[in-house]
DNA sequence: ATTACTGTACTAACTAAATAATACAATAAA
DNA sequence: TTTATTGTATTATTTAGTTAGTACAGTAAT
């Protein structure tokens, strides 16, 4: 599973990203234990400091939470993460819209732009 | 016309990125001039190194040219410009496809999803 | 008890982006 | 000719993000 980083954003913001989206996702499920801060980073090739501040944010949202010395894992709150799911294909939705919006396209357009778009691809 | 910046990505991407949209969807027009460096740089509120930065790329790309005094005008290769606005729109919504399939959507889902989101705003 | 692993905290150094403050050359307008 | 405006260039400073290195306290396993 790679991490992707780019440098055009912070490093740390990408990081909380990526660990909301893999947890909406079903990648990581609720009581999963995850690796320890040290090993995270490795995997994802930056400092520890810069991993441990992207998990901090993870918990004071309520999304992990440590056990001071065992680990860190994910919320058994099943809801609070459906409801997180939801919310983030609200937001890419909206930008989307409002990208093309930006671009001149009107919303139905966009639509049929992009169905076009993937008809193109596969075939 | 707001600018419209944020403090997560840098600021003269972002400022490339806003004129570039701004071309495309026909907010300013082949051969039209510019406001100068420092009266852009006043209006987004940002350094006027800044904006020359910004400019400097998007005169890179042949998007703009600079008539040494007289100031700086957009191109008047209306083909690169409906070129560009073909290539973002793409990005956009290869971006898109790409987010909402992360989130565990895929495409037909992403695409219902988004319709049903509109049909919920305009009610 | 010792060992190893956990989260956490702290300080210093480095880098890129942004700001600040000028300066200069070219030219259109007065 | 003088003035104002243009793009452009240069140097210094500040700030946020990142890295580097180290340290400490709690606990499960040995």
């Amino acid at each position: 599973m790679p991490w992707n980083l780019d440098s055009d954003r912070p490093i740390f913001l990408q990081i909380i990203e990526k660990i909301q989206t893999d947890i909406v996702a079903g990648i990581y499920h609720p009581g999963d234990k995850l690796p320890s801060v040290r090993e995270l980073a490795q995997a994802a090739a930056v400092n520890p400091n810069t991993m441990q501040k992207a998990l901090s944010e993870l918990e004071r949202t309520g999304l992990v939470y440590s056990q001071r010395t065992s680990g860190r894992f994910i919320t058994e709150d099943t809801k609070m993460i459906q409801k997180l799911k939801s919310e983030l294909a609200r937001e890419v939705i909206t930008e989307f819209l409002e990208h093309m919006q930006k671009l001149g396209f009107e919303k139905q357009e966009a639509i049929e732009l992009m169905e076009q778009t993937i008809r193109g691809e596969t075939k």
